[in-house]
DNA sequence: AAGCAAACCGACCGTCCGGTCTGTTAGGAA
DNA sequence: TTCCTAACAGACCGGACGGTCGGTTTGCTT
């Protein structure tokens, strides 16, 4: 029983993940209201009676493919968290992570932000708070970090990581990619940004 | 006729103002997808006829809506970029501008950002290069001057000016209201962070 | 006052979409 | 094999929404 969630997957888990994958695909390509469940059932190979099965509506669907994905988000990158380093070398090891993810993982943390207010609030909180323990609370235990060990200046560790995600953000998509170059190159480019200002 | 636009508008005009203003009241609180023709033509107080007699449709409505707010602002902006005065004066005085915009004001330009995906390509456009000339591309010159002036390093002007932009977007807002302080106390802390970094 | 075009009304239509429901199939237990 | 439940199929429904269309009002011209 307590190991079932580890050995071969059941037919039920198999179509539901099936289901989830392609509504990840949907979701990141198209707004919430413009992917209809007939598009789902079609990419993930089911009907209606088979994803109604599995998610009592179109919102419950997307709101456990988003809390899955954030999860696993949080576990991956709470281990730049509990690294060793200087805080700027925490940092950049959450932002490689980040910045190294596939392209469908990297856009789908936008979503959060863009389809936040479409939800109302019991689920809407539910999608806010994954959010925040996924991404913005890590790199703000970061930050405090910095600035407790005289690395970073005294100020609100909170505005400080926001501003730290909104940087990273911009050096996403294609035009960074083309004016600055690899991963790397983008990523010192957002540490010199945060810590040094643009000032000559 | 050349006149005729500067004296007192028609009757015609002053619906079509009508039903602009309630669209930007209520796109601004809600998806575009969610904002239904019914809302919006009670909120305006004319009915479905009414509206399609001056709007083809709810696109063209909102495409409409939004360009001239966005042609709006990018006077008002370009005062900044016009100005006498160093790169970081030249853009406080743009930022303060902005954050000094009603509430209303500001959310509408992040609609740009949050719907743009939903139109398809000869109206996509449009929004986006409104967008683009309003604001970026004024940032991105004052940016190149502070280059050439030396009181910048130098670097990719574009990509430093959608920073920008980012940093101050992380200033609006309930929180950073309350954690920062008014408008200066905010201005400050995007100017510091910008031209100086967060390093201590 | 008569005429006329623009402005406006609001009932109506076609479509589409989330969700339901009845029925059928698979697959493990006995 | 038998049987029973979970898994799935797909036709169908209720409703909402964008857009239409014939008719009515308004206000300017002559």
């Amino acid at each position: 029983m307590a190991q079932m969630t580890i050995d071969t997957p059941t037919r039920s888990e198999m179509t539901e993940a099936r289901i989830i994958a392609a509504a990840r695909r949907l979701f990141v390509t198209r707004n919430y209201a413009d992917v209809t469940t007939g598009m789902i059932t079609e990419e993930a190979g089911v009907t209606k009676g088979g994803l109604y099965h599995h998610f009592p509506s179109k919102e419950r669907l997307y709101v456990t493919m988003m809390l899955r994905d954030l999860e696993g988000k949080r576990r991956m990158f709470s281990r730049a968290v509990e690294m060793e380093g200087t805080c700027r070398e925490r940092l950049a090891r959450i932002t490689r992570d980040f910045l190294e993810l596939p392209e469908e993982d990297r856009e789908l943390t936008r979503l959060v932000r863009r389809d936040i207010n479409i939800f109302t609030d019991p689920e809407r909180d539910k999608l806010v708070r994954a959010y925040q323990r996924a991404l913005p609370d890590l790199i703000e235990r970061i930050v405090t970090d910095g600035i407790a060990h005289g690395e970073l200046r005294p100020g609100n560790p909170r505005i400080l990581s926001w501003s730290f995600v909104a940087l990273v953000e911009v050096v996403i998509g294609e035009y960074a990619r083309e004016a600055l170059g690899d991963s790397d190159a983008r990523l010192g480019h957002v540490l010199d940004l945060f810590f040094h200002g643009a000032a000559a």
